[in-house]
RNA sequence: GGGCGAUUAGCUCAGUUGGUUAGAGCACUUGCCUUACAAGCAAGGGGUCAUAGGUUCGAGUCCUAUAUCGCCCACCA
């Protein structure tokens, strides 16, 4: 028997290590037809947050529901090794112990890294076990597997050899901090308080200046040129003579070039084609020099002169006070704008001149673009509008430097001899090849992950089977990252989508609707959570409280009303337990059902049809609000309390039916619990609720019955008695059905239930029904209320008569609501006249 | 500048293909320890669905504007 109240440490005690070793989360049943999902593998820097158990438990819904429906599911885990994340970590881990990374050298360094990945993967696979998830570990991967190596190493060789990726000289985006490139969408531009320095540009051999603002002056000496628009009027006949380079005093000259907008400042703009994309195109266009002035740390080299050594700031600060004394500066304007910042370390990118790898985007992008006009063979994205998110960066996409200055990754398979490049799959076999010392792009390999931990480039079995994936489930800041990249590789490589489905949900917030980070301090750890309230709660907190694709506040309160509803499904299961004791194979039977077993059995018919329609499209909100009122108001609050009255094998039965479908319904969302119960049922399909069957919609369990009128009476009968005190009442009526059940519900006797009026006090309820009491008459407050019931209907009748006599409504509008809107006219009707007649009116 | 989302009860949010009187949780009011559950039960109050137009027999839902808030992308010399 269940102990008096849910206990959360107790019940998930032991599941998940029992599931797990029944190999119960195991695929490979080829006599079923298969269903999978690989999980986005977490970063091995530290330990989940809300926002993997959100993604989490929305995978694991999906997996226990196809498993139970009958699939062969696969929930491939794995983790990434997240270069620049992880190698961050590591470096800070290093330098708390006072070693550098240089001095410890690559390997010992990679070492490091490895012992960081062991020690943080077993914390994740705890969490994973806490969580509930029934992945498949005999397929974990890890994307510094030899299988995803290799994986990464074909992609790389067979993109160099089309010519799709590149070594060349670009401006990037400069990590001084990790001292690495980084991809455009590694940058997070936040609005700066900065200024407009403008500054005088003297004109070669005369008194005239032109006013050049920036935002940037320590960026001046890297400047090659001076650019106008060649339409501009003001500044058209300079075009070809040179300025004077502040500080350097060297001459460069004054370029036209439609990149200076005549709208914008003084219309002249200074090119630094070393220290800013748009300049770099100018510097092409005019084949200007390019001259780097900041060292890797984005301290200042040897050309900023006098300022070498110091820093980016410094320099400005030194410099903007010199240019003021020698009258250089003309005047400083205050601005917002935004600047670029490292999503890992947060300094201040540096665009940056350098020698990258980079993925020829445009030919990949238009592939996907192209394909997603197909829609039998695109991803379809749920909600839907995240397919404009992925679409519109295939439109806009720049090409994707996928180089990183780091030792903690995919080392490129590019090998160096002179001039020479040699790109392949081994290490050149002749002696004088030194590899590139670069790894690449963490994103570079997790793009290929859905295919990768299938076993490819082998033509494997699995991949055969389990790929392209039914559905990844991801948030949307995710999508620029990795949606988009696993798309256009997986249809390069495998000619196919990765996934059929990608679904969408939002961010966690705190309960103000902040960003959870750790700089605010309103994270909260699942696994606190977890030990206050239990998995359970916590998924079926996450997985129902919004609409897909939006948001989520944390809410402790929720959470805890979550818990009363499993400590309400709890005693539930308590009740009926104790009560089917005596059940067994032989007097189970849902022969002879009564009005209100029927009444339930139907409710809950049209509960299974409605959970898997909305399961199979991800709208676990929509399960979860109609479990919870089935479960809540039909079964506890009525169905429940009939059954006290008539306790039979029959009832038993149908006691014992319906809480198993609410478990089997329940039990994707709250693993735990539902095992827990299903395995004290006196009769089941199988020894763990894992591996029993989805409930299926039954016709032979359909009815039409009438019951709600008398469960509405009852509840008027209740609010009657509360208003005025009544303790004891007779009931009048003309034409009354289910009786019995009026008398067990209200504690009646077949003696309360009169077709005579007395003299004693009389409640109209409707024309068929009045409440007759003996008591202190409240004549005042009766009428009031009849007149109140009057009004009301009189507004009805008239609105339902208005609509009936309009014929577009009645010839346009589906006819059972027409027919639905007739009867109810009709009863209002008669009701009106039964409360006139009260009134005497 | 381009795009997306939100605006519904005091708070947080649902609202399925347009269809009776717009729902839930929490909070609130009243009455109850009724042997599954007081973390509960019974009953109740509370909303001009952001604003203005439009389509329709019928709009929270579809269309067009507007406002406010938020997010993404691009630009920012």
């Amino acid at each position: 028997m269940l102990d008096k109240k849910y206990n959360h440490v107790n019940v998930e005690e032991g599941k998940y290590e029992n599931w797990k070793n029944k190999g119960y989360f195991e695929s490979g049943d080829l006599s079923k037809k298969p269903y999978s999902i690989v999980i986005p593998p977490p970063n091995v820097t530290g330990k989940l947050h809300l926002g993997h158990a959100w993604d989490t438990t929305l995978q694991d819904i999906m997996i226990r529901y196809k498993k139970m429906d009958g699939y062969d599911t696969l929930w491939l885990p794995g983790m990434d090794h997240a270069a620049i994340a992880t190698e961050a970590k590591v470096v800070q881990k290093l330098k708390n112990n006072k070693i550098n990374k240089y001095e410890l050298g690559r390997e010992k360094f990679l070492d490091e890294c490895w012992n960081w990945t062991h020690e943080y993967s077993e914390n994740i696979r705890n969490q994973w076990a806490k969580l509930g998830l029934s992945l498949d570990y005999k397929k974990e991967a890890f994307t510094l597997d030899e299988n995803l190596t290799r994986a990464v190493k074909t992609v790389f060789v067979n993109l160099y050899n089309e010519g799709l990726i590149y070594r060349g000289e670009r401006i990037i985006n400069w990590d001084p901090v990790a001292k690495t490139a980084l991809s455009n969408e590694e940058v997070i531009y936040k609005e700066d308080e900065g200024a407009f320095y403008h500054l005088k540009y003297f004109i070669e051999g005369t008194d005239e200046y032109l006013d050049v603002a920036t935002t940037r002056p320590e960026t001046l000496f890297g400047d090659t040129a001076v650019a106008v628009n060649p339409k501009d009027k003001r500044y058209k006949h300079l075009i070809g003579k040179n300025v004077i380079l502040p500080v350097v005093n060297k001459l460069i000259p004054i370029v036209g070039d439609e990149h200076a907008d005549m709208e914008f400042g003084t219309g002249v703009v200074k090119i630094t084609p070393a220290h800013d994309p748009n300049d770099f195109e100018v510097g092409n266009r005019h084949n200007l020099e390019r001259v780097v002035v900041m060292n890797e740390d984005a301290t200042m080299n040897e050309k900023a002169l006098k300022y070498c050594g110091l820093t980016r700031e410094e320099c400005r600060e030194r410099l903007v006070e010199d240019l003021k004394q020698s009258g250089i500066l003309i005047s400083i304007e205050k601005m917002v704008h935004s600047v670029g910042h490292s999503e890992r370390t947060d300094a201040v990118v540096e665009p940056y001149l350098s020698k990258q790898w980079f993925v020829k985007m445009r030919g990949l992008a238009n592939r996907v673009l192209e394909n997603q006009k197909n829609s039998k063979t695109k991803v379809n994205f749920v909600p839907q509008r995240f397919e404009k998110t992925m679409n519109h960066w295939m439109e806009i996409t720049y090409d994707w430097c996928i180089s990183r200055q780091l030792w903690w990754g995919h080392r490129i398979p590019a090998w160096y001899k002179g001039d020479e490049i040699y790109v392949g799959m081994e290490a050149p076999k002749e002696d004088g090849w030194v590899q590139d010392n670069d790894v690449l792009d963490t994103w570079f390999s997790s793009a290929l992950w859905p295919f990768a931990t299938m076993g490819w480039p082998n033509k494997t079995e699995d991949l055969n089977r389990y790929y392209p994936n039914d559905v990844l489930v991801t948030g949307y800041d995710i999508i620029p990252f990795w949606v988009n990249r696993m798309v256009f590789q997986g249809l390069k490589f495998t000619d196919v989508r990765p996934f059929k489905d990608c679904l969408i949900h939002g961010l966690i917030r705190d309960k103000e609707g902040r960003k959870m980070s750790k700089s605010l301090g309103n994270g909260v750890d699942p696994m606190d959570v977890i030990d206050t309230y239990g998995c359970d709660a916590l998924r079926y907190f996450l997985a129902t409280s919004s609409a897909p694709g939006m948001d989520l506040r944390y809410d402790e309160e929720k959470v805890k009303s979550t818990w009363n509803f499993i400590n309400k499904l709890w005693n539930a299961s308590r009740f009926v337990l104790m009560n089917i004791e005596d059940l067994n194979d032989k007097n189970y039977t849902l022969e002879n059902l009564t009005i209100s077993d029927k009444w339930i059995l139907n409710k809950l018919n049209n509960l299974i049809k409605l959970c898997r329609r909305h399961m199979e499209k991800y709208e676990f909100n929509v399960v979860g609000s109609n479990a919870y009122s089935f479960i809540w108001d039909d079964f506890c609050d009525w169905y429940i309390e009939l059954s006290k009255h008539n306790m039979n094998y029959t009832t038993k039965s149908v006691l014992l039916y319906t809480l198993t479908c609410i478990l089997k319904i329940l039990h994707p969302f709250m693993p735990f619990v539902t095992e827990e119960i299903y395995t004290k049922l006196p009769i089941k399909e199988s020894e763990s609720i894992m591996i029993s069957t989805y409930p299926k919609y039954d016709k032979n369990l359909e009815f039409d019955v009438k019951l709600d009128y008398t469960l509405d009476l009852i509840t008027k009968i209740r609010k009657i008695k509360l208003e005025n005190n009544i303790k004891e009442y007779y009931i009048y009526y003309d034409k009354l059905e289910n009786i019995d059940i009026l008398c067990n519900i209200l504690k009646l006797d077949k003696t309360n239930f009169i077709k005579e009026k007395n003299n004693l006090n009389e409640i109209v309820i409707d024309k068929n029904v009045s409440l007759i009491y003996d008591g202190s008459e409240n004549l005042e407050k009766e009428i009031e209320n009849l007149k109140k019931e009057k009004e009301r209907l009189e507004n009805s009748i008239q609105r339902r008569e208005k609509l009936l006599s309009n014929e577009n409504y009645v010839s346009k509008a589906p006819k059972n609501i027409v027919e639905q809107e007739r009867k109810n006219l009709e009863t209002e009707k008669e009701n009106l006249s039964a409360i006139c007649s009260k009134l005497n009116i």
